[in-house]
DNA sequence: ATTAGCAGTCTACTATCGAGAGTGCTAAAA
DNA sequence: TTTTAGCACTCTCGATAGTAGACTGCTAAT
């Protein structure tokens, strides 16, 4: 199968350009006249008839015009689409949005949901830091509240846990600061696999309880699954004319809220690929049957040494690709760019 | 105005029932035939005609059957509805699930969500807990990387609050607790008035930059829109043929998403008014416009002496109230149960 | 006060039809 | 050989019309 011909490639781009902005099936004396083309519509219906061939679009019914296929997104994602970046100016705007946000990473994440969702003009998910190789950094126990007591947990990249736990015994604040302190010496700087022979050394003394949650926790941090999901730009979807249908809306915004799915997309695309920059995943096939047809634009932020999200956005398959990629890799660069100087000035304990 | 006969509020409340299930106009036959009524659909007619009147009632046109009118829901919920109770063995089940989410408030939280969307059908929300007189327990400092220090902020109620720093300073740990320590000796158990003086006095320590900020967390802590608010069963929603419209939906969408939004009715709604207890708001007029055609049964948990919050759902005007209430109410007494349960066994350091 | 009966009204559905948009093919032009 | 004009053909979409049927409101009888 050789390759498209240096036209069938233009006219494959514009009729996707063209789709993307009107979401109407494409006909051949649009293109001509649209964009001024040189040769006559009979032409453009020749090559047209060629990429159908092709499998890269597809005629609802006879006689109408063309639309995009999923493998003719795939082609134009993969070979033919330049980056529409963010005008310099916006860049300049979210960067200082970013500065303002006090250096604190949550809010990051949130204004990061909230600059793709807009820029984009489709839903995003920004996954928080996560750390493949955690290490425990230290661990502080906090009174809050009768039996209860907030144990928080912070690993070496940063990250912190947090989790209630409920002792049988009353201790007061300084005992428990006595009991954090003898955990922190024993544990510090420990992995997990480290810390499951001390957990096994600590079988049956008092600090058993403690210290079996902080395994748990330490345990948990190589899955992407813990803390929070951040989301926005749910309504955004519902613009577009593909969800007008209630019943696709509906399972878009199931597949949205389905924490687990959105997990497994994104710790596979991700973290399990090593390629890093931005992946695009166009509808659903195969191995990502879920996404049916919706695409996903993610990027992981940070670095592998210390801490990794994932920023993205998920629009319908009609959506504007080039100005998606550039978008998020902009975020993710930015994002990635914030934690590294954040951890510049790192402090060896 | 006299009130409604007997007869008149038997033909509204099976009105209601029947619409809530169908999302069709309901006839007077098939009142008459459904419900097995003793008298014929002749007399619902001149009974509905009344009720038109009323303002209870609409036709969408003329020889159709009728619809409720929010007045009518409104009448429907104040006079003629009962509660629906869940049943016992899914109360159980509910209980069940509530006791094994190992007493973390948290995690209560998005179970509660869970729980009301599931069993109600429709969007719900929750917000956290959040006291009216917030009062420092203790403040812990932990180092997370470099310059960055974790400020932890616990309050007299349990409430955790917690906040990123970045430090001009290097500090170690051992330096961070001793700090900690200070703050925790001058502040501990004081109010946010009393903050803002000890914040005057150390104006120009090194305490300063820390202290600023707990004062900070301290008077936000009075404001509902603290910390996350958790929400499910967006889906549910577009499942109801009130939403077909994506026009409608959309607009659904933006209020539920719009976090300022709905702290102003949650706040407005739950403690504001000293009316315990479920309420329920029954689609936009006057002080609720931004409502629309939405419904929204919500209900406060917690105790006024302690911390309180708030659980409700969202839906369409045609929703069952009766159910809905007896979701809300159940879900946040259960809440109350378990939070003071959790806090009987105070420790007054 | 209630109800049977009936005329009147309005929607929802279906069928039909024509305009228009766009294609594929063929044959001529480049 | 490639391109293109021309044309017949196809299929959707919107408008129009007609019909079945679902309810109502009214009137007159019970």
């Amino acid at each position: 199968m050789a390759g498209l011909s240096e036209r069938q490639k233009l006219v494959l781009a514009l009729l996707i350009r063209d789709y993307v902005d009107t979401a109407e099936p494409i006909s051949s004396g649009r293109l001509v006249t649209n964009y001024h083309l040189d040769f006559s519509s009979a032409t453009v219906r020749n090559e047209m008839a060629a990429l159908e061939q092709r499998g890269f679009l597809h005629q609802p019914y006879t006689s109408a015009g063309r639309v995009p296929t999923k493998e003719g997104y795939r082609y134009f994602v993969q070979k033919l689409m330049g980056e529409d970046e963010l005008p310099a100016p916006i860049q300049e705007m979210i960067r200082h949005q970013f500065y303002q946000a006090r250096h604190d990473v949550d809010d990051w994440l949130s204004l990061s949901a909230s600059v793709l969702a807009h820029h984009s003009k489709v839903a995003s998910i920004v996954t928080p830091l996560h750390t493949e190789k955690a290490r425990l950094k230290h661990i502080a126990l906090l009174s809050t509240r009768g039996h209860q007591v907030l144990l928080v947990i912070i690993l070496n990249s940063g990250e912190v846990h947090q989790q209630t736990l409920v002792l049988d015994e009353l201790l007061s604040q300084d005992q428990l600061n006595a009991n954090a302190e003898q955990i922190n010496l024993l544990a510090s700087g420990k992995d997990a696999k480290e810390l499951e022979v001390i957990s096994s050394e600590l079988q049956d003394t008092p600090l058993e309880e403690v210290f079996a949650v902080v395994y748990q926790v330490i345990k948990q941090a190589v899955v992407i699954s813990s803390g929070e999901v951040y989301r926005d730009g749910l309504a955004n979807m519902l613009s577009e004319p593909e969800f007008s249908e209630p019943e696709k809306a509906k399972q878009t915004l199931e597949l949205f809220e389905d924490r687990g799915m959105m997990d497994d997309l994104l710790s596979r695309t991700v973290f399990e690929s090593d390629a890093p920059g931005v992946h695009v995943i166009i509808g659903g096939e195969d191995t990502w049957e879920q996404l049916g047809d919706c695409s996903l634009i993610i990027a992981r932020y940070g670095s592998k040494e210390h801490a990794m999200g994932a920023v993205g956005i998920l629009g319908p398959l009609r959506m504007a690709y080039s100005r998606g990629v550039s978008t998020v890799r902009f975020v993710s660069d930015l994002m990635s760019e914030l934690i590294s100087e954040s951890m510049s000035n790192e402090n060896p304990i």
